[in-house]
DNA sequence: AGTCATTCTCTAAATAATTAGAAAATATGC
DNA sequence: GCATATTTTCTAATTATTTAGAGAATGACT
């Protein structure tokens, strides 16, 4: 026995997923042009490749489209965040999704749009549970 | 090229980690006993191993206790749960600490008096931010 | 049909993460 | 001092993740 694979997506291919998030189906080329354009120089063959464990781990679908393939996701980007975030909470804190809240609120940027935002999430969620 | 090494500790270092945080020092047989505990079951020598990686990476330190070594953390639980939440926020919400949030209201199980907290807190930043 | 550029398939390599055995070192009780 | 049980060191194996080349396939354009 060594490690078993992840449950999520990988870093590449989250970051992979990002991309056909945002817009679908993309072609390899571009695809790896997106990639570029945020840093991740990779040979086309490479981005093929992880293409194609994604399509077999079935984040990914895929149709021939001339001499190429169209790429798009099957899987939402919120399951998939959610699930990550899930991971998170149960891992690093234990369960406690109010302890990981807690820590964002002191440490991170939050300006008060953003507060206000929240908060009134937060008053609609107890409105919600006292039914 | 092929991959980078995590910037934060992997799966199984995280596991020592919250195990040498809540009590330490402790010894290499107390360490894998409570790893046995949560139903990891791995054996003495690869318990040594991992420790000995997390002291070259700087996570954990050890000396010498008579015949065995005793192992203490030297990174806090809250800087290394706080990077990687950071890390959470800008690769999975595009650095929106908001975003996630509001997905982990949604999602996530929080009493009545977690969100009360929850929101003293918030109130608490949007005072202090209007300073 | 033949050439050309593009794209894919197949295969293999490099690094990280996890696992653990064989043998060496070490303290402890006799 | 010597046997014994415990612990460590050294080394290697396994699986996951990432990377990409060589050559085959494909479509487009004369």
């Amino acid at each position: 026995m060594a490690r078993s694979a992840s449950i999520h997506p990988t870093q590449f291919e989250f970051e992979i997923l990002k991309i056909v998030w945002k817009s679908s189906p993309q072609t390899v080329r571009e695809i790896r042009e997106r990639l570029a354009d945020q840093g991740r120089d990779s040979a086309h063959t490479s981005v093929i490749t992880m293409l194609n464990i994604m399509v077999e781990k079935g984040y990914i679908d895929k149709k021939k489209d001339g001499k190429s393939y169209l790429y798009w996701p099957i899987v939402s980007q919120s399951d998939v965040s959610q699930k990550m975030l899930g991971d998170m909470v149960s891992r690093v804190f234990d369960g406690s999704a109010k302890e990981l809240m807690l820590n964002l609120i002191d440490a991170e940027d939050i300006d008060q749009a953003e507060l206000i935002e929240l908060r009134k999430r937060i008053n609609a969620k107890m409105k919600e549970q006292r039914k």
